[in-house]
DNA sequence: CGCCAATATGTGCGGTATGCACACGTCTGT
DNA sequence: ACAGACGTGTGCATACCGCACATATTGGCG
């Protein structure tokens, strides 16, 4: 009975934080759904094809393709012959990396608003709570990738991301 | 620069409970939108108006109208008259009472496959700092009505919850 | 080599979720 | 008693997204 008021908690703090998170990320970029994602997870994946891209948003190929559209039609991003003829490969424009800067830095203070009620301490233990997590939720690089679709790069290789090594020591193939 | 770490951190776990807990609670009611969040909301708070739910759920009023019914189509919920003649009063049908249940077994789930993936003294630390950032966020009771719009209330009940701390404690008037 | 299955993109069409502007009835305070 | 606030509902439009399908390309295999 006792971790299902945690469960419980959990939740609601998911619910809270994701709220604060969608709402400035989506007034960054003024387009809804997995427009946000997109944008950061081309400028974390440069020259990647659409269907990579649909597979770490989880959405339908047409879906992505869509999406892609709306994307080149703001001039936030730029199609380019891929590797194949078949397929693309797709990049931020100057203008699409500023947007991208701009959802991150929502998110970030979004973040930010809730971790810094905690105090100095406090934070470093729900650091290694966090990293506990998603390290046991992590089962492959695809796992990994969706999770990760919105984070600072830089801010994630600068350290041991939790998630990655989940990717790696839990791997069950795919 | 440590603590944007932590920042980024909670982004992902953020996402990936975020994402974990959606899927089930829409695959619960086969609604998605705020359609699993009315169905708790309105089974928290029988007898409650249209208006009031659309300020928990944070839609339009509009929107909402089309929400309910919606539900009402699917006969998860009753209309009767309000207190006013011109106001309406809604209540779960028992098929509706259902169907929150799975909505909410959907969500513990989602919540579970996370939260146990913790020892026990790790889930008392990581409820504390729960508790501490939920109450620290949440000033007022329309705040703790949106955070709570898809808790356990039985659960949240039997114990004191954070987040109605909260909007006490730190109350700026509404 | 020639052909078929697999891959990658894109389109036609429809459905769901939601908002804005507005209409209508009801209430409330002066 | 009447103006303005309030609560509900409707017409219309839009954003987002999936399914089924069309098209182009590739790779493997007989």
């Amino acid at each position: 009975m006792h971790y299902a008021r945690g469960s419980n908690l959990l939740g609601a703090f998911v619910t809270a934080v994701n709220d604060r998170m969608q709402r400035q990320t989506e007034q960054a970029i003024a387009m809804g759904g997995q427009a946000p994602a997109a944008l950061v997870t081309i400028g974390h994946n440069y020259g990647e094809s659409v269907e990579f891209l649909s597979n770490i948003l989880q959405m339908s190929h047409s879906g992505c393709v869509r999406l892609v559209d709306k994307l080149h039609e703001q001039a936030l991003i730029e199609r380019r012959p891929g590797k194949d003829r078949r397929s693309l490969s797709l990049y931020l424009t100057p203008a699409g990396r500023d947007r991208q800067r701009e959802v991150l830095r929502g998110r970030r203070e979004a973040l930010n608003s809730v971790f810094e009620t905690l105090d100095e301490r406090q934070q470093q233990q729900f650091v290694e709570l966090l990293e506990v997590m998603l390290k046991a939720i992590t089962h492959c690089k695809s796992d990994a990738d969706i999770i990760c679709r919105l984070c600072e790069e830089q801010t994630c290789a600068q350290s041991r991301c939790p998630v990655t090594i989940g990717s790696v020591v839990n791997a069950t193939g795919i």
